[in-house]
DNA sequence: TCTGGGGTCCTAGGACCC
DNA sequence: TCTGGGGTCCTAGGACCC
């Protein structure tokens, strides 16, 4: 049986996040920034239609923001993620067969499902996100994921579609490729765009009909891909099974430079906190830990990054092991005199709990008892704040702490922050 | 003054083995 | 002294994604 794949897309998704509490926001500019308060990441229609791109620094656009009554907002990944949960629940009405993308994407197959009006089912996919959750999103549908995901783009970019457009339903698939550029193809980033260019492809139909044998030579097996998928060929299956993390980082920027050791410290403590209750979550173990840090890039100050990591001898989910461990390695590759501006850690060689080889250095009791009392700890955070109770060494003050000056409310996840109506 | 964070996949090349 | 071929595994680095 064919495939019907479908992407839906959210627009402006943090920014839509923002508008559905805050009614003030409709029709107006607004942006979201990337931690740390940094640069934009995402807008709202109005915003760039002021011509503000995507990766701008706020000090670049705020005062053409406050000149057109503007908003920017910090990122709030509580609200982002938990609307995006409800979002994918909804998807899941629609078709069994979900691959949950990204924050604010997910493809679905309708291969099997059964269907009467299929264009009256796909819009009432919009409808019912619109109604129930107050986000808009767009549509693309088509015989591959690639294909979705150009449809997609189509759906957004031209109002006549209204969000919705289903690639193979249009009579002429060639002269509309012929009008999407090479960049604007999933898997094109800046070296293959270049790459193309030089060629002499410039847009999706040249590339579906490029010399394969070039083409693989060029941009591997994974160009070979987009090219069959560009001709229909469905090469990229759906991925179901949410499939645990092979490696696990946790990093920031420091809302200010940093030189003292000791403050690094609680950073990384923390970073390995965050790292080992990510990896605890999906019921996995890690043997690998490394730490990395480094100074500000953009500034014109003395540069120095390094990092250093070390194999367990038994893979573990207990974070007072791995903190001792990324202290020393801390040790190890920290410089004095120098400024920083970023720190975080790594973990890697994850597998599942149940996959743990044993060593005779460890005793089973201690095993438990660590064991248990992540649990209790991961328990009584869950329940109520977020670190309620952490390792002393992350520190209390936490003046290198990134900045988020400008976040709204956690509306749907913590009851002290529910939105006052009156 | 102010420039994000977290992932995946693929390949080439080296180490090692028979 | 000369000197083969095939295979696996691992890692670093490059490309991409949101």
């Amino acid at each position: 049986m064919k495939h019907v794949f479908a992407l839906v897309d959210c627009n402006n998704f943090y920014v839509s996040c923002e508008k559905i509490f805050n009614p003030k926001l409709i029709g107006k500019p607004v942006v979201v920034l990337s931690n740390n308060d940094g640069c934009v990441v995402s807008r709202s229609d109005e915003a760039k239609a002021l011509g503000i791109k995507t990766g701008t620094p706020l000090f670049k656009c705020r005062d053409i923001l406050k000149k057109n009554k503007g908003y920017f907002y910090s990122s709030n990944y509580s609200l982002y993620g938990d609307i995006s949960q409800r979002i994918m629940f909804i998807l899941r009405r629609f078709s069994p067969h979900i691959e949950i993308y990204s924050i604010d994407e997910a493809f679905l197959d309708f291969k099997d499902v059964k269907i009467d009006d299929f264009c009256a089912y796909i819009k009432n996919i919009k409808r019912t996100i619109r109604q129930w959750i107050g986000v808009e999103v767009s549509i693309g549908i088509g015989p591959t994921k690639t294909l979705a995901k150009i449809a997609n783009h189509i759906a957004k970019k031209d109002p006549q579609y209204r969000g919705v457009f289903d690639i193979s339903a249009y009579p002429d698939i060639d002269s509309l490729l012929a009008g999407v550029a090479v960049e604007d193809i999933w898997g094109v980033g800046r070296q293959y765009k270049k790459i193309l260019n030089n060629r002499g492809i410039f847009n999706a139909l040249e590339l579906k009909n490029a010399s394969e044998i070039w083409v693989q030579d060029k941009m591997t097996i994974v160009g070979l891909k987009m090219v069959w998928e560009l001709k229909g060929k469905s090469c990229l299956a759906l991925e179901q099974a949410d499939v645990n993390k092979k490696t696990i980082v946790s990093s920031r920027s420091f809302g200010r430079e940093v030189r003292d050791i000791s403050e690094l410290k609680e950073a990384v403590s923390s970073h390995v906190s965050t790292a080992l209750k990510k990896l605890r979550s999906q019921g996995s173990i890690a043997s690998f830990i490394a730490v990395f840090l480094s100074t500000n890039p953009f500034k014109e100050t003395p540069q120095y990054s390094n990092c250093a990591g070390i194999n367990l001898i038994e893979a573990s989910s207990y974070t007072p092991e791995f903190t001792k461990k990324a202290i020393l390695l801390l040790e190890a590759i920290y410089k004095k005199g120098y400024s920083y501006k970023k720190c975080g850690v790594y973990l890697a060689e994850i597998m599942p709990e149940n996959r743990l080889q044993m060593t005779l250095f460890i005793k089973d009791k201690e095993r438990e008892k660590n064991k248990q009392l992540m649990k209790l700890i991961d328990g009584i955070n869950k329940r109520f704040e977020e670190s309620k109770i952490h390792m002393a060494c992350e520190g209390i003050d936490q003046g290198w702490k990134m900045k988020q000056s400008f976040k709204s409310g956690r509306f749907t996840t913590r009851w002290n922050e529910l939105l006052v109506v009156k």
